[in-house]
DNA sequence: TCTGGGGTCCTAGGACCC
DNA sequence: TCTGGGGTCCTAGGACCC
């Protein structure tokens, strides 16, 4: 265990320009030319394409104009979640210890391999030779000490790569790098520091930690200062599951009617009461988001006394908090219309998350209890204390002593 | 340059409870 | 009866990531 703590064993595999991989893969006329993955906007492009100037988000109609002969294929999205499900196959097969961050990119914990599978530079080269001829698709890998620092290596070593920070040299790569590479830090807070002369992350390491949340806000500048010390105690985590699921449609400009509005928004609503079901899961609050023609945006939340996927019941909230809005959308114009619900928790029912409010631990009466909440909320009805029961007027049912 | 669709995390204020 | 402090929940907005 120990050893943990000194050795550089996470591992940071990120696919190189994933989508645009995917296409290159499977259609051999679009090997080593610059494609462009989207429609109307760049969601990924090739490497040949980034060296000409094509990245994404980018307006279609401009990546065309830096790179005439830009190929832009349409995105086949089952392709990459099933290219996706490869990848980690090779990563579960690797190490148990996976934690994933999105459809392209995980961490590794290999700290315990060492015995079985050698050391952690060669589990990533395996790794990337498995990737490689299984899967076909090329992948970056940064190891180190830490999680954050492997995802800095991984983003330097780009594409194609494999880089390791051994420990005793993490402050010697790091300091150099601009500010920019740092997790955390996007077009603001990069202004900010450029503002005030700091471009280098070991600049931002010469500064005391107030002086940064003085210039940033307590998180920001707490989570800078300890990122250019190369401080990260954050174990690489298991089976987190999202804590919210949305989706959202952009409508371009123009005037619209409120009835097409409302309509677009029940379909969003469908596809997104769909996809919590497949996945078991249940909601409790409610987000219905705006975005105005002049791209100023907004979010209206409400949050139900108890979770659901019912598309019905999911209509209902999104449609009268979009009748709420009506005015000023009329006004302002709007260019994007999205859901999302957050607040999930598992359909399963946990007996003792069902008791939470009553106050009763006695095991005894877990099925009874069950069993009454099942016939008054429905098998998916998961109860749980919060102010909004008691707001909402829910009164504990009358349970068989 | 004028912007898609999927997410996460942080902050701040107000309401409410103990 | 008055007062205070700490904690949780909710809403809104913003920055960031891929």
């Amino acid at each position: 265990m120990s050893r943990t703590a000194a050795t550089a064993s996470i591992l940071h595999a990120d696919l190189d320009s994933f989508y645009a991989s995917v296409e290159q893969r499977d259609d051999p006329r679009l090997r080593g030319r610059p494609v462009a993955v989207g429609g109307g906007v760049v969601l990924a492009a090739s490497y040949e394409a980034k060296r000409r100037g094509v990245s994404a988000p980018m307006p279609e109609h401009l990546a065309r104009r830096c790179c005439r002969d830009l190929v832009v294929v349409p995105p086949r999205f089952d392709a990459y979640t099933e290219a996706s499900r490869q990848v980690f196959d090779v990563f579960h097969d690797t190490t148990p210890l996976v934690e994933g961050l999105s459809i392209d990119e995980a961490f590794l914990d290999v700290s315990g391999l060492l015995r079985i599978a050698g050391e952690p530079v060669e589990i990533a080269q395996r790794l990337r030779a498995r990737v490689a001829s299984q899967v076909g698709l090329a992948i970056t890998v940064g190891v180190a000490r830490t999680k954050f620092l492997a995802k800095v290596a991984s983003g330097v070593a780009k594409p194609d790569g494999l880089l390791v920070v051994e420990p005793d040299r993490e402050l010697e790569f790091l300091h150099p790098l601009p500010v920019g590479r740092l997790w955390g830090v996007g077009p603001v807070t990069e202004r900010r520091l450029h503002e005030r002369g700091i471009h280098t992350v070991g600049e931002v390491a010469a500064l005391a930690e107030s002086h940064l949340t003085a210039m940033l806000g307590r998180g920001s500048g707490r989570h800078l200062h300890a990122l250019a010390h190369n401080l990260d105690p954050r174990p690489v985590e298991v089976g987190k599951r999202r804590g919210s699921i949305g989706s959202q449609s952009a409508l371009g400009r123009g005037p619209k009617a409120f009835d097409t509005l409302e309509a677009l928004l029940l379909g969003i609503v469908d596809r997104v009461a769909r996809r919590m079901r497949r996945a078991d899961r249940v909601g409790r609050t409610v987000t219905v988001r705006f975005r105005y023609d002049d791209f100023s945006r907004a979010a209206r939340a409400r949050t139900l006394a108890f979770p659901t996927a019912s598309t019905t019941a999911l209509a209902d909230v999104a449609v009268s908090v979009l009748r709420a809005e009506r005015g000023t959308i009329e006004v302002r114009g709007l260019t994007l219309i999205g859901l999302s619900v957050g607040n999930l928790s598992s359909t399963v029912l946990e007996p003792e998350q069902m008791l939470l409010p009553f106050g009763r631990k006695d095991p005894s009466r877990l099925d009874d209890t069950v069993d009454a909440l099942k016939d008054r909320f429905g098998a998916g009805a998961i109860v749980r204390g919060s102010l909004l029961h008691r707001r909402a007027g829910f009164e504990v049912p009358k349970l068989p002593d």
